[in-house]
DNA sequence: TTGTACGCGTTATCAC
DNA sequence: GTGATAACGCGTACAA
């Protein structure tokens, strides 16, 4: 059995409301009793029961976090982010996996709810109408990650996929590249699936570059969908001499397609990807990618609910890191 | 303002413990009364608080995972494990990184009972008295995995290290191979580290090999220092024909080293992991390693808490995990 | 079968 | 500065 404040209370032979104001300092005690009551506590090790505290304070100290994946390497990351920032101002996480399904998320962000979570990080690989039903009731503080939210009120952190995907595919242009696989996520509810595809369009565009639909890939961000839609390109005989995916994962199931192919990368194909998780520099080739500050990502997603949570107001609905094209080893130059 | 028990009691014309004997199936409810309430529940969409709960229940209906890396691959697969069953049974997870340091771990411990948590999953790189010492101080189920946890009273799931480790470096000499390195974690607190050692000793031995010192590195499980290793083992000119690395991340970097050296993997030298992260088989060449069941792993160490829970019986110390060395193209017969 | 009343461990609002 | 005491939302003896 653990020790109670009341079990402090007596032994310091004062009242609980005075013990809890030393606990909180909330008040002024005299330092006399201030003293008895801290080496009551000391002696007895007493904490103080988060739950009954929740209970009247209804918070919780806790923060719900909602991923479609706890195993992505992406995901991963973002979650040390979150995780120590949250330590930093006493806050847990509330993990919640997925696997990207609508029936899971929905459920999990009304667990979530019920369990006093002071606010929610959201997730997702397709953002549903659903989704933006349950924000519209909800006054739990909510913030998404690499989400385009600019069309409804929830505050998100990401990067301008736009020009990163604008630069990426200027960069290979740049390098004599004129027949550019694009292999992204997929289309409407996807992550920026139209962003990236019209920073795509404009270099394209912009160097008179005419933009072969066949190319145009939709994986989902599976390695393996990226794989196989590389080996139809093989198998098609259409292969370009550069493929840009807009996932690190897919730029690796691409490479890999390719190396079973008896293909070099990059002397027979450049490769480029989008993220720079750590995989892109260990594999070899190490890759060229954009990099997105993912660490940070994370650590201003919490940031932002922490500030939502203390009540203050929030300017931007989306908030952009600055993102960074990383030249290594895995795109060559044609011209 | 959300609704309370109180209120679908009043709603119903009932009192409120029959309401909350329909909500728990408790006691006997008569099918009139019961049908009510449940219409006041369905119409006001009450949640039964799980807050107010706890404290009078003492559950929370939350398991603590203590990890020391989220963005592990081996560990983000141990969590989908631990997730997915836990939504099965209605527990969800507290998350806790501590990135392998000792406060960080004593203080986790300790907020998450005092959090109410009914159950911890505990992993560590280093295993320390300090840990020990609050293992035995406590009640709440704890379960640690990858550990050798036989000298003390902790249930660990985990495969046979020892085994795994005899099997691979028994495997590697059958394909010709003589002068064998080890790259390990380390050797005293770290998971395994002895065992690994034996299995591969065990196996050396018994083929007449002398087993060169020089040739064992301790690398604490970082990509980076097995890296340096190898490209040690180059610059000293002791390169052998096969290194075993005991984790696939320290393989990569032993892999990168030799690609980085001009040296070709498997045809120059051979390098073989232990785990069977995803990453192996992403990597090009594809790794040959030791297939621990990883889902597996997480799977059965929340089973087991749950089972603790509900307050059965745990007969075994250790739950041990079947292995399998899986055969790709890392690794060449040089005979 | 149903309702009353108490307790879970805190914080907060009063009086003193 | 300090101490009762009422909440917080719920489960459960106990009584009816």
């Amino acid at each position: 059995m653990s020790v109670t404040i009341k079990d402090v209370a007596k032994q310091a032979n004062v009242s609980i409301s005075t013990v809890s104001r030393v606990i909180n300092d909330s008040k002024p005690v005299s330092d006399e009793i201030k003293q008895r009551v801290l080496k009551v506590i000391e002696e007895t090790g007493y904490t103080p029961n988060p739950v009954a505290r929740s209970l009247v304070m209804k918070k919780s100290q806790l923060i719900g976090v909602i991923v479609p994946s706890i195993s992505n390497f992406f995901i991963g990351e973002v979650l040390n982010g979150i995780e120590e920032i949250g330590k930093m101002y006493n806050y847990d996480i509330l993990l919640c996996n997925t696997y990207g399904e609508l029936k899971q998320e929905l459920r999990y962000l009304n667990l979530l709810k019920s369990k006093q979570v002071e606010g929610i990080i959201f997730m997702t690989w397709e953002l549903q109408e659903e989704h933006k039903k349950f924000f519209s009731e909800e006054d739990v503080p909510i913030v998404m990650i690499n989400r385009d939210t600019s069309d409804f009120n929830i505050t998100s952190v990401c990067i301008d996929h736009h020009q990163a995907a604008y630069e990426m595919t200027k960069y290979l242009i740049e390098k004599g590249h004129e027949r550019i696989a694009l292999i992204r996520g997929g289309i409407e509810n996807y992550v920026f699936g139209i962003d990236q595809y019209e920073g795509y369009a404009k270099a394209m565009k912009e160097h008179n570059l005419e933009i072969d639909e066949n190319l145009i890939k939709n994986c989902q961000f599976k390695l393996e969908m990226a794989y196989d839609a590389v080996q139809e390109m093989i198998d098609d005989d259409i292969l370009p001499t550069a493929i840009f995916a807009t996932t690190d994962s897919m730029a690796f199931g691409a490479i890999n397609c390719l190396i079973d192919n008896n293909l070099k990368v990059p002397e027979d194909v450049s490769v480029v990807g989008f993220n720079d998780i750590k995989l892109a520099s260990i594999y070899r080739p190490k890759l060229t990618t954009i990099r997105q500050p993912i660490y940070d990502i994370g650590a201003v997603a919490i940031r932002v609910i922490i500030k939502k949570i203390k009540g203050e107001e929030i300017k931007e609905n989306i908030f952009t890191l600055p993102h960074e094209l990383v030249e290594r080893d895995s795109c060559r130059s044609i011209k």
